[in-house]
Parts: structure tokens; C-alpha cells; sequence
DNA sequence: ATAATGACTGGGG
DNA sequence: ACCCCAGCCATTA
């Protein structure tokens, strides 16, 4: 049972993001404003970046297709972000000289 | 319960 | 276009 042993992120708006995140389609990228926005809370997007770093290694969500509102990686602050950007560009994301992906084009309607 | 943290965002210079 | 600052929220390092 580990009821009790059950730590609290994985209770709720952790689970809401990584299922969220989980529907966004091969080839296409989310900011993290809009999955908060989306569940609700436009200004939660530091959470959802939470959640991101939470997702375990062999998850089936696909952390790597949520940038930053200016189209960039937010990883490159750590040891990800090279790893992120070749796994979007394996996907046909193309990112510019400045490293910046066209959100216009790749960006996630929702649907 | 309080304080600190951070894969963010929008606005201003 | 770029850099910097203050505000926001859920989780707990």
C-alpha cells in the first residue's frame, strides 16, 4: 500500500502536467506559460518547469518539446540542453542561428 | 506554519 | 533585437 509513502508531488498539478505533455505530438513544441495555461494557471509556469525536472528517465513524456516563451531552451542552464535540442531536431524542429525554434510553426495548438 | 527555490513571463530600457 | 528586474505559483533540494 504505501499510502502514506506516497510523495505529495505525484498527487496533483505534477500529474495534470506530465499527462498534459504527454499529448503534445511528435514534431511539436509547448512553452511552459502554455501548459499552465492550460491547466488552468497562466502564471504557474515555474511549477510546470518543476515538473519537467521531476520527470524520470524513462518516462514516456516527452519533456524535451517544452521551451521557454521565447523559444528557447531553458535547459542550457544545466547539462540538458544540448541533449534537447537533438532530440527536437531529430523530430524536424528547426532552430534558427540564434538557437531559437519558430514557435508560430512548431508551436502546440492544443490539438 | 514559514522561508527558500526555480527547466518562467512580461514589460521596460 | 537583447539584457535586466519584479512578480507569481506549487513544491520541499
Amino acid at each position: 500500500m504505501a499510502r502514506n509513502s506516497r510523495p505529495a508531488a505525484a498527487s496533483s498539478f505534477f500529474r495534470q502536467v506530465h499527462e498534459l505533455v504527454r499529448q503534445i505530438p511528435l514534431g511539436r513544441v509547448a512553452t511552459y506559460g502554455q501548459i499552465a495555461t492550460m491547466l488552468g494557471d497562466p502564471r504557474a509556469a515555474r511549477t510546470v518547469g518543476w515538473a519537467m525536472r521531476a520527470v524520470p528517465e524513462g518516462s514516456d513524456v516527452p519533456w524535451h518539446r517544452v521551451l521557454n516563451a521565447r523559444g528557447r531552451v531553458s535547459l542550457y542552464a544545466f547539462e540538458g540542453g544540448d541533449l534537447q535540442r537533438y532530440l527536437l531536431e531529430q523530430e524536424g524542429v528547426v532552430f534558427d542561428e540564434a538557437g531559437k525554434v519558430n514557435l508560430d510553426r512548431y508551436g502546440w495548438r492544443g490539438d
